[in-house]
DNA sequence: GACCAGGCACATC
DNA sequence: GATGTGCATGGT
């Protein structure tokens, strides 16, 4: 890193000092991870868990079981995660994607060359940039930065970025803005969702955030995000 | 009974 | 290219 520190840095240590470590996504496999990727797509991360517990019971975390299952149980089985349909076919697009193109090893798919894994990911129906990122970076371990809305709400409050920025534009700011480390980013992103979910849409005007020093003149950009 | 949650694809203008 | 809409469950 060179210069002095961006407010993303700052950022990030005021975010770390203040929550501590998420510990985001462990899991117990990458697959586990991935699968959860996709169950956790506008939905509460309560409701994702159930679903995932429930094939782990059922033995499905692994790409060639997932892809052998019946979609209409597995339907079922994923039910509390909402959007079950969707998802059923989504999880198993991407089981699917693992044993066609890499004999069903994770290993052999995060070995990939990463411009091409990452288009391959997006070429999935359902897998769109931030799954895509999630799955890369929470699963892989590979440095690439995820964005969510929650990063949108807090970016945008305090003009860090454009107001019409989009998924891309703020992938390349926080990933030019720090240094190239995928434990770096895991952390950061969680923390974003944190404090973003504690402060961006209960407190217009930043009451009590541990950011709202790094505010500008004048206060949140879109306090209304 | 609203409103919300760690998106995405597709239709329509 | 921008904007709108369906998808679905469970917690507050």
């Amino acid at each position: 890193m060179h210069g002095a520190d961006s407010n993303l840095q700052v950022a990030y240590r005021r975010l770390l000092e203040h929550y501590g470590r998420q510990n985001w996504w462990p899991g117990d496999s990458p697959f586990e991870v991935m699968v959860g990727a996709v169950l956790v797509q506008n939905t509460n991360w309560q409701n994702a868990a159930r679903a995932i517990e429930t094939l782990k019971d059922e033995g499905l975390l692994a790409p060639d079981a997932l892809v052998a299952a019946a979609q209409e149980e597995l339907q079922e089985l994923i039910r509390p995660a909402g959007y079950f349909r969707q998802k059923a076919a989504r999880l198993q697009s991407l089981a699917r994607f693992v044993t066609d193109n890499y004999g069903g090893s994770l290993e052999a798919m995060f070995a990939e060359e990463f411009t091409t894994l990452r288009a391959g990911l997006l070429s999935i129906n359902g897998i769109g940039p931030e799954t895509a990122d999630s799955i890369l970076l929470y699963a892989g371990g590979l440095p690439t930065f995820v964005i969510d809305t929650y990063t949108h709400r807090v970016v945008k409050r305090h003009g860090w970025a454009a107001a019409d920025a989009d998924y891309h534009a703020l992938k390349e700011h926080f990933e030019n803005a720090l240094d190239r480390d995928a434990a770096l980013f895991n952390e950061y992103h969680a923390l974003l969702v944190r404090v973003g979910k504690e402060h961006c849409r209960t407190a217009p005007r930043c009451e009590g955030c541990p950011l709202a020093e790094l505010l500008p003149e004048g206060g949140p950009v879109q306090p209304e995000n």
